[in-house]
DNA sequence: CGTGTTCCATACGGTATCGTATGGAAAGGA
DNA sequence: TCCTTTCCATACGATACCGTATGGAACACG
């Protein structure tokens, strides 16, 4: 008896889905198209399903965003927490990290995700309260490194501002140029944030950016 | 003889349209609706015509598109050329004036629309060109400012990108404070990536090798 | 006055999407 | 077996939009 669940079925068949097999498609879906390419019957199409399965999960549109928005929290409050948790004495090799880590380059669909909810928050209240929160969070971890180095509340403040919005600027930029040459100037440009001996290569790292 | 594009008729009357009404409203439209918003019939709605207008000045939506393109390319090209060219001697006021005068509280309607293109960019590879355009003419303004004080190539390049990426970084993020601390916090950083000594200067273990 | 040009209105076919209503197949108890 | 729940398909009305075809009003000009 092959179940509609059955995981012996094959995968281009359809299988039963459930709402976060729907948010994971939106969220690959937003990544490409935007926020306004997030379609209900477009992503169907993209599940081998009808909208049907869709409005049986969530109530509209508007409801989809929201748990959108809401996978995209609590993704991004884990990451940064994961990605800023220093060893003591270790504080400023992690801050060259989340740098790294944070940076396009390394991470296309993540910055492109964020590029769109960001967008979004421009007009949406709820996605701005959202991003806000991140925001938040994230500029808190940053100046929590700050302060282990042993800056002050201000400075500490004022340095994660300027890692951060550093980071994301970087993703909005169109630079031509030789990807060795990018590396260099990224270096250089992190050990001015951090303010620290500038020279010790990042390690890669996990991704900070997944969905 | 009462033309259509008599000047003294009344405002809310129709008056004969151009291409660049049409391009007006559409930079109006993605500003606050984003590119996504950019509709053909919604801007006929706005101008208080039908889209038999449009259709007569352009020859299709994508025609406009590219229209918008190339008025924001000018326009953007003219601008960084107006805001960076500075007094001999004058070059580092003339960065912080760029900052501040690129800086979202100050122009909240250019960063949106901004961020619209930006965002645009990310999938339409002709947008994408506009941009690198863009970007790469602004890159080389705020270089030759730090050229000027007297910074090598390569560093001039690395503060020039730090502080265009830090600029539209900011942009995008949603912080929640105090207006008041929020000028103090820009005006810190703006002093780190001038490398200036007016506050904290970056002390780096490669500090600024003016020659 | 007649004619051509400019600029826009109207009407149309076609597509995409939203949300609803309803039916039905499959699975799991009772 | 029968009934219920789960999950999805199908059909529908409604809206918004694109691009085209075509008519018409106002003006310019000879």
């Amino acid at each position: 008896m092959a179940t509609v669940n059955d995981p012996n079925r094959s995968p281009v068949e359809r299988a039963s889905l459930d709402r976060a097999a729907w948010i994971e498609a939106a969220i690959d879906l937003i990544a490409t198209e935007g926020i306004a390419g997030l379609r209900i019957e477009t992503l169907a199409r993209r599940l081998r399903v009808t909208k049907g399965s869709f409005y049986w999960h969530f109530r509209d549109r508007r409801s989809l965003q929201r748990a959108l928005l809401e996978h995209w929290r609590e993704g991004r409050i884990r990451d940064i927490h994961k990605q800023t948790r220093a060893l003591p004495g270790h504080e400023a090799e992690q801050l060259r990290h989340v740098i790294d880590v944070y940076s396009a380059s390394r991470n296309r669909k993540g910055i492109l995700i964020e590029l769109a909810i960001r967008e979004w928050a421009q007009r949406d209240p709820e996605a701005a309260d959202v991003v806000a929160e991140v925001d938040a969070i994230r500029l808190a971890c940053a100046r929590d490194l700050f302060l282990a180095l042993g800056l002050s509340e201000e400075e500490a403040t004022a340095r994660a501002t300027l890692l951060y919005a550093y980071v994301f600027g970087f993703s909005l930029m169109h630079v031509e140029r030789m990807p060795q040459e990018i590396e260099r100037l990224k270096t250089r440009i992190a050990g001015w944030i951090t303010g620290s001996a500038a020279n010790n290569p990042v390690e890669s790292g996990e991704r900070l950016h997944a969905e």
